[in-house]
RNA sequence: GGCGGGGUAGCUCAGGUGGUCAGAGCACACGGCUCAUAAUCGUGGUGUCGCGGGUUCAAGUCCCGCCCCCGCUACCA
């Protein structure tokens, strides 16, 4: 996707990330979800005419990689590179996102970088040796979270895999002195109301920083499949400390030259999007990462709900992990960017049916915008040999409907600026059916039926007005379906008169006039088939 | 256990500071229309607002107690 304008060299780029999805299985709609809602939301700046730098990419290190790498007996490398290249790149693909990096952690210049900022803070004495005690499972041969332990009727704990009674054992690793940076944490979270969105994920972050931080291992040397620590290269990074860093990595972070001017023109990233589930790392740990080093922290942390299938959490290791082509292959990449950002409300979970997903499809995206979509074009098409006409002097339904349309634009630009993608898409779907309404009440098929010159200026007017609102509603959903939304915009015949639609202004949409009488329109195949009875 | 969120029409959900707040969409029913993807438009909701008390002239909306669901309560990512 081409950006607009040229963005000004002052001004800084809009950087907005994903999570770097973790390569031990295959993506899921849940993993998708989140990128589709980033990419929407790059493009609807990239449609302000911004300069926008979106990144998604691979978490490859850490244990459990090595251990789906062993499971399927290969090395971690073999067992990265092949799900990367056969699963994760791809499904971008599958659903269309317009990233401009992915990243892999396992990026050598990436993994350069880590250390060397690592090592900064080693320098600085934000990292000491220290030890890490915990519960010890000796047939797992790892540690186990306090949480996960099982207790047997004499209160003994017990590994829930061995069910066996756990030991007690300390490892020398390095600690990341997190809890000196508690005060400034809240200090930034008080400061900035946003930097942790929704609200209900605040609360948490600020419920969990104020009980206090204890200083965070951020070393192993019971394994090897990470970055190397450089100072001790017995040990690797604990994963998250190298995967956190990809954000700014990827953009420059510790380069020299012309990376690093990359780096001031797009650091601090705008919003980072995450699952609920990985909230702390990104909203205290991250950010106190960067105090320590000095570099700005983001400006935003946005923890969006989960999918639940069946009223659960949908999981990987349960069979509710679906797959985006299996949405995609039916309903189209458009209809899943559609269905997931508007019928579920963007931080709250979400209720994931196949019988949900059909009736949105159906009822707004054929029924709803399709066919708008085609009993305009086909009138044109039938009245005035697929000529846009000069409308006449707009009456009252046509003031309605103008006003409309420029309140929808302003409404849908200011809640894409709060993340609220629900809102954004549900105006301009509401939009859609006010069309929809005003057509069947000014029946201009009825009023084709008036050959005198007043009768067609009126069939000219209302089917003008129905033309050029389609035109706004183009642009309004070209961040969240780009496919249908350019075939919409070529059917009216506007990419001639105006130019491609990627580089039309969203916050300019709800101007009305802008499709020029003369535009060509065709009638195009239906831009949401509907459904044959399988699914 | 503690903290936070939630239990509202068949389904998914809205309902700051108490008084058209008993709603929306979908589904369903009936009617209109025929330009359109058998599409569209209009009309129709008698729901113990989780349960039990309380405050008030008035409570999904405040207070107390209880039941149920979910999340967080630190190093799997």
């Amino acid at each position: 996707m081409s950006s607009a304008a040229q963005p000004s060299a002052a001004r800084k780029a809009f950087y907005i990330t994903t999570p770097i999805y973790y390569v031990t299985a295959m993506p899921s709609i849940g993993n998708a979800y989140t990128t589709v809602a980033a990419d929407v939301v790059a493009r609807w700046h990239r449609q302000r005419g911004e300069e926008v730098v979106f990144l998604t990419g691979t978490d490859e290190h850490g244990q459990k990689v090595l251990e789906a790498a062993s499971a399927h007996e290969t090395s971690p490398q073999d067992w990265t590179d092949r799900l990367v290249e056969t699963e994760w790149r791809p499904v971008l693909e599958v659903v269309g996102a317009s990233h401009d990096i992915f990243i892999r952690t396992t990026d050598p210049v990436h993994e350069q970088r880590v250390q060397q900022f690592w090592q900064r803070l080693y320098d600085a004495g934000d990292v000491y040796e220290g030890t890490y005690e915990g519960p010890y499972c000796i047939g797992c041969e790892e540690f186990k979270l306090p949480g996960e332990l099982t207790v047997d009727d004499d209160g003994v704990q017990l590994c829930p895999i061995h069910e066996r009674p756990v030991e007690h054992l300390s490892e020398t690793n390095y600690f990341f002195a997190l809890s000196r940076y508690t005060d400034r944490l809240l200090e930034l979270y008080d400061r900035n109301l946003m930097f942790v969105q929704p609200d209900s994920a605040r609360n948490e972050v600020v419920a969990f920083v104020r009980q206090g931080l204890q200083d965070l291992s951020i070393s192993r040397s019971s394994f090897d499949w990470g970055v190397p620590v450089p100072w001790d290269p017995k040990h690797v990074f604990y994963v998250w400390i190298d995967a956190l860093l990809n954000y700014a990595t990827a953009v420059g972070l510790g380069a020299e030259g012309a990376d690093a001017a990359t780096f001031a023109h797009t650091w601090p990233a705008d919003v980072h999007l995450v699952g609920k589930d990985i909230l702390r790392f990104h909203a205290v740990i991250w950010p106190a990462m960067l105090m320590a080093a000095g570099i700005d922290a983001p400006r935003q942390v946005f923890a969006h709900g989960w999918l639940l299938v069946g009223g659960q959490k949908m999981s990987k290791s349960k069979v509710t992990a679906i797959h985006p082509s299996e949405v995609v292959d039916t309903f189209g990449s458009d209809a899943y960017r559609y269905y997931f950002l508007k019928a579920i409300a963007f931080g709250s979970d979400g209720s994931f049916s196949w019988e949900h997903l059909s009736a949105v499809y159906t009822a707004e995206l054929a029924n709803g915008l399709g066919n708008l979509a085609s009993r305009t074009t086909s009138m044109v098409g039938r009245y005035f040999d697929g000529m846009l006409p000069e409308p006449g002097r707009p009456g009252p339904a046509e003031d309605v409907l103008t006003s409309e349309l420029a309140r929808t634009a302003t409404v849908a630009d200011a809640a894409v600026d709060r993340l609220a993608l629900h809102e954004a898409i549900g105006s301009v779907e509401a939009f859609v059916g006010k069309v929809n309404g005003y057509l069947s009440e000014q029946e201009p098929w009825q009023v084709a039926k008036d050959e005198s010159p007043q009768g067609r200026e009126r069939l000219a007017t209302i089917l003008y007005t129905a033309a050029e609102s389609l035109r706004a509603v183009a642009v309004l959903h070209a961040p969240t379906m780009p496919k249908a939304a350019t075939t919409l915009w070529e059917s009216l015949g506007a990419g001639d008169r105006l130019g491609p639609l990627a580089a039309q202004d969203v916050r300019d949409a709800g101007r009305w006039g802008q499709l020029p009488p003369g535009a060509r329109l065709t009638k195009t195949a239906p831009l949401f088939p509907r459904l044959t009875d399988d699914t």
